[in-house]
DNA sequence: GCAAAAACAGCAAGAACTTGCAAAAACCTA
DNA sequence: TAGGTTTTTGCAAGTTCTTGCTGTTTTTGC
């Protein structure tokens, strides 16, 4: 392999998920940690990106965001993905929904952890195939157009027809007594099929979304089993939802 | 062999690959590695393309555009996918394979044109997805990590219960006696797979992939209708193909 | 403050590059 | 066509670049 293509893999890398491990790329490059080394020093003097301890990020990271531009918000999903991904174990076979926390998870799966991942979103899909170890399985659909996921007949009766360890449901809107709800009466239908495929459900809300309410109701709150924002699981806000059975991250 | 000639090859691998090894070039020229060192020299002070150390890579190899970032072979995709565009009709229903060229395709399907779109490939659904009139169901598999191309059983299943108007096929391998060519096996079953749920096929070629073989057989020439390339469809270099049975475009 | 991980410096083998040169081929020009 | 000139090509020797390994120093997390 040419330098010159470890060079533009590595920025590529460093542009897509703003942070990047030494260890990933010599591992997904093939070459040893000392040439990674060397060619991110290389690209640190070249201004291309910023070497840190153990990796390097993009310039841009921290000043700007490519989502809603919104860093605070961005930083709060950034949290529940991490306490997300902690939750993984390896050889899981697992459900994602899509949305943008759920975006984060994926991107923060580790490099090396085995899974299997069935989704609808295209978004999630794709970041998920940055990571060799993953296996991928698209669940084909017709797609909505704003938000890049598939619906319609096709993925629920696929959906019917699993039986995962996991799932995990990105963005919603989230309420003690309304329970979960959307405003997509096709995506409820994919949730709800979600849902019952799995296992085990968990939630990912920033603390914004919770006690909101939309037209349409997925699920109780009794149907799922963890609920991962990123506040303390101390923190008063959640109390409303400490009566149920349910798994506060 | 004479130095144009050779010049020529090493432009067009480049352009083709994005990059290539002064080996590799000197072992499929007959060469001595010196002569290709010079010459790719040369190419370099012309600015035809960017030596660097092992071999040479395209300009825009380094740039971050999602796009191919081959100006010439970019150019040559987009006149491809006019010519396949103006083919299209209103309310048809059709397939699309991956591929860069399919990607340029769906760019530049008419904003307002009303169609309904399969497709096992990522970059191609998300592509489509701008177009509001487009109606785009992504057959759902296993992801292929590099292509971002849904095979397997599910896909081909789906599509043994489809029957479309039109099948467009992207990037592949074409030569007059064998055919269509692949170089991965779950590929194949899935592009046969389109073929067979198709009345037509449309085949979308630059002329570089002309007269190329790849290990594995999709099918036969006679079972495509259309053949689009950027040439001229009069252009001696598409005599090889007159005798089928082909609507050269 | 300690153990583990990461970074650094120096080294050696191998690959790639440069330079100079001579043989062969191609190209004039008489 | 013969003889001289230029261009092209391959070879060899020496140099530089790349890369993985070693041992040492620095940083990090507990």
């Amino acid at each position: 392999m040419l330098k010159e293509e470890r060079h533009k893999y590595i920025l590529d890398q460093v542009h897509l998920h703003h942070r990047i491990l030494l260890n990933d790329l010599s591992d997904a490059l093939n070459v040893s940690i000392d040439t990674v080394r060397r060619d991110v020093k290389e690209l640190h003097q070249e201004k291309k990106l910023k070497k840190v301890h153990g990796g390097a990020t993009s310039f841009g990271f921290m000043t700007f965001s490519k989502d809603d531009g919104n860093i605070y918000l961005q930083s709060k999903k950034i949290q529940i993905a991490e306490k997300t991904v902690s939750l993984l174990s390896e050889g899981q076979v697992i459900l994602m929904s899509g949305g943008t926390t759920n975006m984060e998870v994926a991107k923060l799966i580790p490099k090396k952890l085995p899974l299997t991942v069935f989704t609808p979103s295209l978004h999630v899909a794709m970041a998920l195939l940055d990571h060799k170890d993953v296996e991928v399985i698209f669940l084909g659909g017709k797609l909505l157009h704003d938000a890049k996921f598939a619906v319609g007949g096709t993925v629920v009766n696929a959906l019917s027809q699993l039986r995962v360890d996991l799932c995990i449901l990105g963005t919603g809107y989230l309420d003690a007594v309304y329970g979960l709800t959307e405003f997509d009466w096709e995506v409820i239908q994919v949730k709800q099929a979600m849902i019952r495929a799995a296992k085990k459900t968990i939630i990912l809300s920033v603390s914004d979304k919770l006690h909101s309410v939309q037209k349409y109701k997925t699920c109780d709150l009794t149907a799922v089993h963890t609920l991962v924002t990123e506040l303390d699981p101390q923190d008063p806000l959640l109390d409303a939802f400490r009566e149920f059975d349910l798994k506060l991250v």
